[in-house]
DNA sequence: CGGCTTAGGTGACAATATCACTGAAGGGTG
DNA sequence: CACCCTTCAGTGATATTGTCACCTAAGCCG
């Protein structure tokens, strides 16, 4: 008996049929990546449909500027359906997917993708709903970026990024590329979250030192 | 024999063997829709694929902050997958679709698409193709709205408004939305472009004069 | 004609982006 | 350790874009 136990992961995955559990256990693979890789993009063309078991995979675009946006992660349990898309799209993706921690992932060949799409109602709801969560992340990029202040957007995404730790590893070029901005403007909100006492910074670290305002302002719509 | 011929309207269903095609004609109804309607978005769920054989629909975003943001255009030949997502993200979308002039289009009720999905590669194909192109399309919004300089954008876009007419019947506030950013600015950007010659403008008239300087400018990065 | 609604203009100012630097921190290496 | 060297961060000047407040003009309609 195949090992299905990582099926029970993915969210809309658990409701399939046995005997598509066992196919599609059958027919993929368990894969390691390590930190830093990148898993599509211009010139890293792949061909499996990756789910996610651990780990954390960033999807940045890089305009023709040379400037960078991050679009959106895929965090465990989700699946990177831009991958598919890589696939499918002919045209040459302006977007990268670079894994953020070591990921583990369930590789699913192209074949095999396209045979769970015809056999089994609920993975194609899977997919399409992975497709549309990723349409309303872009969406939101697209309202923050047009008409979101700054300090409110940097205040969110510094939160996010520490999560429930207190340290921040990241350069201010990093946060200038999270938020499709520059490095400068980055620099002085900072500097201006740290007079009034939100941060304290050091050389490529961000220490939070007041959540409480950080959230407040992140939440100022 | 039912009429199939519209089907040769979309690319990647004209190979669609014969049976799957009378299957998709036997479950879906031809409508048309008057412009001005809103085909799916907050307050209209749609239980229906549509495929356009005619006119144009019109997605736009609307901000908490009730501004609004062009995301792209449906045209005849295309499919507007949003709804498929309306349907299954049951988070609601703040994105909406309007009908731009009257539309003819091939109604899927949801049943008939998702046997069509399970029965048809070529029909998978076909809509994962259309999710891969919105999704690029979305990252060229991203991008223009995070990178590009508003008076590029907006020569570009009076282009390909007008298509191939002189005459534009659009105000500064619609062409404000089209490119998600303030009247005023449309206001002056028009008038810097009328001052060079590129365009003339009346009440709710803009005349394109110099399509050449308006594509060197629309082009240049 | 006079009032009403919508389109468009404008100045002042705020926010953000860009440019051109500067210095500072840390990591190697002799 | 001293010396480079690379990367990170700070800063002033300036350009672009967004916001606000208010105004004028055009067309419609009674």
């Amino acid at each position: 008996m195949a090992d299905t136990a990582w099926i029970g992961r993915f969210h809309g995955l658990n409701s399939l049929p046995d005997t598509v559990k066992a196919q599609l256990v059958a027919e993929s693979a368990v894969i390691k990546v390590p930190s830093g890789t990148a898993v599509f993009g211009p010139g890293a063309v792949p061909d499996n449909l990756l789910f996610l078991l651990n780990g954390r995979v960033r999807v940045q675009q890089t305009s023709e500027s040379g400037r960078d946006i991050v679009l959106y992660r895929v965090e465990a349990g989700e699946s990177c359906v831009l991958t598919t898309a890589c696939l499918l799209a002919h045209e040459p993706y302006s977007a990268e997917g670079v894994t953020e921690t070591e990921v583990t992932a369930v590789a699913i060949p192209r074949g095999a993708f396209d045979r769970l799409m015809a056999s089994s109602k609920e993975f194609r709801e899977f997919v399409l709903t992975a497709y549309a969560r990723r349409i309303t992340d872009l969406f939101r990029v697209i309202d923050d970026v047009a008409f979101g202040r700054i300090d409110v957007r940097l205040a969110g995404r510094l939160l996010s990024l520490a999560s429930d730790k207190d340290e921040l590893a990241t350069t201010h070029s990093q946060l200038a590329t999270e938020l499709g901005t520059a490095r400068e403007v980055i620099s002085r909100v900072l500097n201006d979250f740290q007079k009034r006492g939100f941060v304290a910074q050091s050389r490529g670290k961000i220490t939070l030192l007041d959540r409480a305002n950080l959230s407040r302002l992140a939440e100022s719509a």
